[in-house]
DNA sequence: GTCGGACTTCGAGTGCACTCGACGTCAAGC
DNA sequence: GCTTGACGTCGAGTGCACTCGAAGTCCGAC
């Protein structure tokens, strides 16, 4: 029986359309933040789909707003023990929220602080 | 002749005030990320006085809105050199500013979709 | 004068998040 | 059927910014 080739990409194609190296991929995975391990061809070959991509955009957003890589595989490990612990992800997510927007707000007054410096610079010699 | 006590801290005044230990303080010398080597006792022990400390905490403005080491050390260099280079240190400070804010946007960006994905959760099991 | 704690320098160690290299395998085009 | 390049695993290396430890010196209170 000839199988009809499996949808998904290959780890190439998933890493240029994440802007990830396959590198990147496969440590990700090593450090268990992905919901699940991603299909493999007959060969051992890793295939992913949409939905491994839309969760690796999620782990891209957490990365990026500075959550810890341990924190993101706590966060998966709730999400593949399945159903019946969303409170616990929530708990997890607006704790995060709340800290990016600590972040954000110190960050903001940081810039203000030198956009003051800015402007000193422009009154005196400008 | 004795001398009046002279004015400043010690590097654990300083580091009090500033948040830092003392370790950090004279690492940041090291790199040369300071204006200029803060005064010395008779005994060689390190005197800050308030400019030290203004410009401290500069330096971890800029760190803390992400702003490398060596750029920093860039740019206490712009400084130590004196009048005449104030075009340069603006655009330096420029540069920073817009690479804060782009950092900002996509934070906040980030932020948006996090609480998207919170209020999923809210709508189907809150 | 002596004791404790803060200071000195120097180099090594830590934690994080990748990032790379080595080396072998395998699928597909020519 | 043979090359070639993407894939596989594994462990080691990198860069950044601290952070710590060791070993010795010095100041102030008693």
């Amino acid at each position: 029986m000839t199988t009809v080739q499996s949808p998904g990409m290959t780890i190439g194609e998933a890493a240029a359309r994440l802007g990830l190296t396959t590198h990147t991929l496969r440590y990700y995975e090593s450090e268990q933040l992905l919901l699940g391990s991603p299909g493999r061809t007959a060969a051992g070959r890793r295939r992913y789909d949409e939905d491994d991509v839309r969760w690796i955009e999620m782990v891209q957003r957490l990365r990026a707003t500075g959550m810890p890589v341990r924190a993101i595989r706590a966060y998966a490990e709730l999400c593949r023990a399945g159903a019946g612990n969303e409170d616990q992800r929530l708990a997890v997510l607006e704790a995060h929220r709340d800290e990016v927007r600590r972040h954000l707000a110190e960050v903001t007054d940081h810039l203000d602080a030198i956009n003051h410096k800015i402007a000193g610079y422009r009154t005196v010699w400008g």
